[in-house]
DNA sequence: CAGCTTGTTCACAACGGCTTCACGACTCGG
DNA sequence: CCGAGTCGTGAAGCCGTTGTGAACAAGCTG
């Protein structure tokens, strides 16, 4: 695979969490996710850098390629879409998580031990 | 693989779906539908790429073989004649799954839990 | 030719996605 | 414990996409 010339999406696992950003597909826990084209983006990029928090701003720029107003809360308001969606497809796992003042990190977390 | 013109058609099973392009044959749950041949081919292409999003152009060429015009609605329509047949002859279960703004996926599910 | 099936196209209804706003809950520094 | 700022959450409005029923044309069969 040629690697480097433009940067190509690749598929990303996190935990029970499978992202084929090629085919507009993300999975969890073996059951397909039914994304909007700015959720899967913004999965995404927050896969693309799990394990580390991405700036508000950042995120912002990456997933609707301008810059971010002052005040904009989309990310936020995608984040809750995510969240509920996650949630719903695999209850007790949370996958976003907030960190005040910086932004969002993500990484599969069990809310309990697996029982 | 060459992928397209000379293919063999082969038997494809996906949950209670069998078909069996070869017979211009579809079975559910072991019933047999009555497919027409444009039904029967969208099936067929869907069925192939099962679990997968097929984009409507690509569905499009895949069965009628050739360019879809912009604004053609015929995969729609063919869509809807396949879900009506397929709730028809098994209730209770989904199989194509609209991905907006993307296209089709095919995948057996059941809509409620299967008690 | 009459009747049926298939395929195509259209028009309108219904739904989904994106953005923005409003308000309440929460966090943190002091 | 307070206040300012940040985040969570639900909902409205607009618009493009998809769902749906039906009309119409073409081909086949008896």
């Amino acid at each position: 695979m040629a690697v480097g010339t433009s940067e190509l999406p690749e598929n990303i696992t996190i935990g029970p969490l499978e992202i084929t950003p090629d085919e507009h597909l993300a999975r969890l826990d073996g059951h397909t996710l039914t994304l909007s084209l700015r959720e899967l983006r913004l999965l995404t990029e927050l896969a693309r850098h799990a394990d580390r928090i991405v700036a508000r701003e950042q995120l912002f720029e990456l997933v609707w390629e301008r810059p971010m107003r002052p005040g904009d809360r989309s990310v936020d308001v995608y984040v809750r879409k995510l969240r509920v969606k996650l949630e719903t497809a695999l209850p007790g796992w949370s996958f976003i998580h907030t960190h005040f003042g910086f932004g969002y990190r993500l990484s599969a977390e069990t809310r309990q031990p697996v029982a």
